[in-house]
RNA sequence: GGGCCUUUAGCUCAGUUGGUUAGAGCGCGCCUCUGAUAAGGGCGAGGUCUCAGGUCCGAGUCCUGAAAGGCCCA
């Protein structure tokens, strides 16, 4: 017996059932502890912060990082679903700030970083319970107890150790990085922040004569809006394609200027130009100029002209004055020609006092002197001023400096080739991300900026002697405790711990060395995962090898340039490796009218609200099946109720049908019977095969759609088709072969489905799984997801049945088609249908299936049309994919030729399996049956549906035996009504006691016997209604009925 | 400014190597079926496949350009 079930789906109680049982049987723990020794497939957990608040996009990745994960664990791997908290970092810190009510970095030093990385230290995990609670319900299986934590000691090592590993190929360096900077505040500012202060502006707007030391007389034009960086100019760039000329303008000077040749009018107006030379700007290159300003010596060759892609002709004068100091763009060039970098400025805003004429004056304050200075000297070609949008500090309207900063680099650019070729081995879902958005990406690889002037995060392990400037990398505690002469393993190795840590100068014996200042970028705490989740390589040497790269991993695609690329970058640095082997990359999700959600709009949508609705299963479905994983998707409680709606109860109400009449019938899965199946049997069988074939693959691909959305199709054809078209299978009384064939194979679908669904629907997999497996067979399983993903039987799919019953539903669709056209209900039996079809093979169908037709479309007689009882008119439509692929540039003629033809003897032939004979330009050619398809059009007589070739034919005409037929139906179907509203047992037995006007009372008493079988009825009585007994009345078809029901007790069965 | 993605019915989306009259679900209107069904079936209304060129016997699909929206970078 299978425990009964209800027609009613409680999709709430049924999901925390199957947590709770998850839960006491520990079946996670199970699905990997006990498959150590198994093949591993690997799976990486992307890291999130614990200290914001789970959202639908968190959902959206979980749901897909579980499947695969499943989907494997049932292919008999080894899943070790290791979780990960990221912990370190602004975020973090953002938080305990604003909790403390800080505006200014400076307070926290002021407030101490002790005390404050112990606040951030707390606020990291502050949500974690939310988070494992959201984890569970949605049924994301990831071991948090194991779950590794960035900021641990053992973590920080390893992230040494890489560091160490990056240091010792001489790939960590020094150098200057370009931020925007606010000289009040003293700090840089976040892109974030820059991007709120963005204001229109007035700002001077001046072309410079740069005079070139080989070519007397002769002046590069050069245009700024910021005079103060020209005392750090060390070049000029121009672009290498574009057209530049030296010019002669008349009335002016007797000298030479060279720009870009489409910038002549917008520099020179209305004057007069003489061209006297042309020149790509890859012919610039390397010219010497002399320099404006000499205060800084340069320490490497400088002023001279350099090629830069991004110089533009949109403005200025196409020659781009570079101030390596002062500008990204200008930095990015510098490091490309080795250009010496002139910091013209201190960390206020004014020049140094080498910058003698106005040091100590704050930058901007100096432009109208520095432009009077050039003027002097005759350098300034034109000025004037220039309206734009410029960023100011948000917190004191200060215009922000573009200013260079110290910090330190990972030198990626050496490794970017290894790193492009890398990429080609990864798979990348959606495709176009591979050489999209990542392998731009990469192609455009500039040195990772790893430092950061912050407090709580990953120390950068280098400590540098302050007498001899010789630095030192640390890779481990046990080294920094050999440098320092101490047992450093209880070292806390965040700041001020590791600030407080000196040890003398190994160069020169006699400094102290102390750690530089800053932290590293958090992007690489998270791509260290792979390694510093194990503490390699201090101990799991093991772990780390199995489990390294991965073989999936998923998250949006705003990881493109985040972990992706951490993970990638620092595994090619170290191992030489890629870390990933096959990534799906998660599109953005957008509220139910395509709006990003933002907490500004107010349109965010609560995943608990969403569970709490509809449950886990129907958001994870959605989720899987609504688009493509790299599109954008659209969200809203209601979209996910559509699910419910048109996919979980109809799979409910499958098995609820299922469970009810195999409890009735007493039947069990009994692998010794040889069921004998009929061609719906074998038809559902097949499709069945078909799926768990197609399903496997697109798991195998990782192609999510093709891993669901074939199973929603299956389970609408299983039970609006099979089923619809096989309950008198199963209502009949008698135990016989056809009805065990329809037990058994309805059980096989539904046991593979939950099978199938395993891996995205967890729940109600295991909710099928529990009552139709585990009840009958404890030898299986204990729960589906430890279950044997099921294997395709190949040998049991059969294409032309498959395509025979496509055709069969078609005919059923257009025969009720028909019937509705002339308004003639399904309950009313009609004499006759008969179908036309394109192709010879497909008339066979019509024969072979035809009981099914007859009884659902209720008709005596199902049969082809045409032949030689009736009149029938054809005509021919010529295929044009086999016709032009045959014929080319011949298809128009060759198609006219075809329709030229005598229509009805050539859809003879056509519809015998005959060619045809054109005659194109002189030649003939032979047209095949499957090239021209035969439409046929019934005369006159009938009600006609049809699409495409395909037609319904019904015959309209009701005789009084048919028509009393149609009364006991309606009659059957209101006795039916009446015993479910009275809450009858399906098998219980009954009198009908009725009193009916005169034609359906004898349409009562002709179909007495069909009447009495279908309501389990042991008598039907043409009597006054008794007294005591519930009574029914109702009107149709122009009769008048009352009735009453009585049950019969101790009767049947 | 650069890169990538998206654009097909009121909504959400399919649309195979280019090939018949561009489909499905939801929603809407009408009808119908039902002892599994919160459902199912049928009919109907609803499309300049964002636009403009091009290639081809044939373009929603391929190419070029443009527009709108989105994401990332500058």
């Amino acid at each position: 017996m299978f425990k009964p079930v209800s027609s009613r789906l409680n999709i709430q109680q049924e999901e925390e059932a199957r947590l709770r049982f998850w839960r006491t049987n520990e079946i996670f723990k199970k699905s990997s502890d006990d498959r150590k020794d198994r093949e591993p497939f690997v799976m990486f957990e992307g890291p999130p912060t614990a200290n914001g608040k789970p959202g639908v996009h968190h959902v959206l990745a979980r749901a897909f990082k579980d499947m695969f994960p499943r989907y494997r664990t049932m292919q008999g791997y080894f899943v070790d679903r290791r979780g990960g908290w990221d912990t370190h970092g602004l975020p973090v810190e953002i938080e305990v700030e604003k909790k403390l009510g800080f505006t200014e970095k400076s307070q926290i030093e002021e407030y101490g970083i002790e005390k404050f990385n112990a606040l951030c230290r707390e606020s990291a995990f502050s949500r974690i319970q939310e988070w494992e609670k959201m984890t569970e319900r949605i049924a994301y299986w990831v071991d948090l107890s194991r779950a590794y934590v960035t900021y641990t000691n053992p973590y920080i090592e390893s992230v040494w150790w890489l560091l160490r590993q990056i240091w010792d190929k001489d790939l960590l360096y020094q150098g200057y990085k370009v931020v925007p900077y606010c000289p009040r505040c003293g700090t840089p500012l976040s892109n974030h922040e820059v991007a709120q202060g963005y204001a229109d502006t007035v700002d001077p707007s001046i072309t410079v004569r740069l005079p070139l030391l080989d070519e007397p007389n002769t002046y590069l034009l050069v245009w700024t809006t910021t005079p103060w960086t020209l005392p750090g100019n060390v070049a000029v760039a121009a672009h290498p394609d574009v057209d530049y000329v030296m010019v002669r303008v008349e009335g002016e000077a007797e000298e030479r200027l060279i720009l870009a040749k489409e910038l002549i009018p917008l520099v020179f107006g209305d004057k007069k130009v003489e061209v006297l030379k042309s020149m790509k700007g890859k012919a610039l290159e390397g010219k010497k100029y002399a320099p404006l300003y000499s205060f800084l010596p340069p320490d490497k060759p400088a002023h001279y002209v350099v090629n830069a892609e991004y110089v533009t002709t949109s403005d200025g004068t196409g020659l781009v004055h570079i101030a390596p100091a002062f500008g990204m763009d200008d930095m990015q060039v510098s490091k490309e020609y080795n250009l010496p970098v002139l910091l013209t400025i201190d960390d206020e805003g004014k020049f140094k006092p080498a910058v003698s004429p106005w040091a100590g004056m704050f930058v901007k304050d100096a432009d109208p002197l520095i432009m009077e200075d050039l003027k002097v000297r005759g350098l300034l070609y034109n000025r004037g001023t220039l309206t734009h949008t410029y960023p100011f500090c948000w917190r004191c309207d200060t215009p922000l400096l573009y200013m260079a900063r110290s910090t330190w680099f990972i030198r990626t650019s050496e490794v970017k080739q290894r790193m492009v070729e890398l990429n080609q081995e990864i798979n990348w879902v959606p495709e176009h991300i591979k050489e999209g958005r990542f392998g731009n990406w990469l192609e455009n690889n500039v040195d990772w900026a790893l430092g950061r002037d912050r407090y709580w995060g990953t120390p950068l392990p280098v400590w540098v002697c302050e007498s001899c400037g010789h630095q030192h990398c640390v890779g481990s505690v046990a080294e920094l405790s050999e440098l320092t002469g101490e047992d450093q393993s209880d070292l806390e190795l965040h700041r001020p711990y590791v600030d407080q840590v000196h040890f003398n100068c190994p160069k020169c014996k006699e400094g102290k060395m102390s750690r530089v200042s800053e932290l590293i970028d958090v992007w690489f705490d998270s791509g260290a995962m792979p390694v510093a989740q194990w503490h390699y390589p201090f101990e799991n040497l093991d772990d780390f090898k199995q489990q390294f790269p991965a073989d999936f991993i998923c998250e949006a695609v705003d990881q493109t340039r985040g972990w992706f690329y951490s993970l990638l970058a620092i595994s090619t640095l170290v191992f030489d490796n890629l870390s990933f082997e096959n990534v799906i990359c998660l599109g953005l999700i957008l509220d139910g009218e395509g709006q990003k959600m933002s907490k500004h709009k107010g349109n965010v949508v609560d995943p608990w609200e969403v569970i709490d609705a509809y449950g886990a299963d129907a958001m994870r479905w959605y989720l899987y099946t609504s688009s493509p994983p790299g599109n954008e998707r659209r969200f809203s409680t209601e979209l996910v109720g559509e699910v419910v709606r048109s996919f979980m109860l109809t799979l409910w109400n499958t098995y609820s049908f299922f469970v009810t009449y195999a409890n009735l019938d007493k039947w069990t899965p009994d692998s010794s019977v040889i069921p004998q199946f009929s061609d719906l049997d074998r038809w559902l069988l097949s499709s069945l095969e078909a799926l768990v074939r197609d399903v496997t693959k697109a798991y195998e691909t990782y192609d999510v759609i093709g891993a669901t959305r074939p199973i929603e199709a299956f389970v609408d054809n299983l039970s609006n088709w099979y089923l619809r078209r096989s309950r008198r299978r199963f209502w009949k009384s008698e135990s016989d072969a056809d009805k065990s064939a329809a037990y058994e194979t309805l059980y096989r679908a539904l046991v593979t489905v939950s099978k199938l669904l395993a891996p995205s629907m967890p729940f109600m997999a295991e909710t099928l799984y529990q009552n139709l497996v585990r009840s009958s067979d404890e030898q299986a399983p204990i729960s589906v997801h430890l279950a044997e993903w099921p294997k395709a039987d190949l040998s049991m799919i059969d294409e032309t049945l498959n395509h025979q019953m496509a055709v069969v539903m078609k005919l059923a669709s257009l025969g009720h088609a028909a019937r509705n056209k002339s308004n003639v209900k399904v309950r009313q039996p009609l004499s006759e249908v008969a179908f036309a079809v394109g192709s010879a093979d497909e008339l066979e169908v019509v024969e072979q299936f035809r009981e099914i037709l007859e009884d659902e479309l209720n008709v005596k007689r199902v049969r082809v049309l045409g032949g030689s009882e009736e009149a029938v008119e054809y005509t021919l439509n010529p295929l044009p994919k086999q016709l032009g692929q045959k014929y080319r540039g011949l298809s128009p003629k060759v198609r006219q030729a075809i329709l030229d033809l005598p229509a009805k003897e050539s859809a003879e032939r056509l519809l015998a399996g005959l060619n045809l004979v054109v005659k194109v330009d002189g030649k003939h050619y032979e047209i095949l049956p499957d090239e021209v398809e035969v439409h046929a059009t019934a005369k006159e007589g009938f009600s006609v549906a049809t699409d495409g070739p395909y037609l319904a034919a019904l015959v309209t005409t009701i005789s009084q035996d048919l028509f009393y037929e149609g009364l006991s139906r309606e009659f059957v179907r209101r006795v039916q009504d009446q015993r479910k509203s009275l809450g009858m047992d399906i098998a219980d037995r009954i009198k009908i006691y009725y009193q009916a006007t005169a034609a359906l009372s004898e349409a009562v008493k002709q179909n007495e016997a069909y009447i009495a079988a279908e309501t389990l009825a042991l008598a039907v009585l043409d009597e006054a209604l008794p007294h005591g007994l519930a009574q029914a009345h109702d009107v149709f078809d122009g009769e008048d009925l009352h009735f009453a029901l009585q049950a019969v007790e101790g009767a049947g069965e």
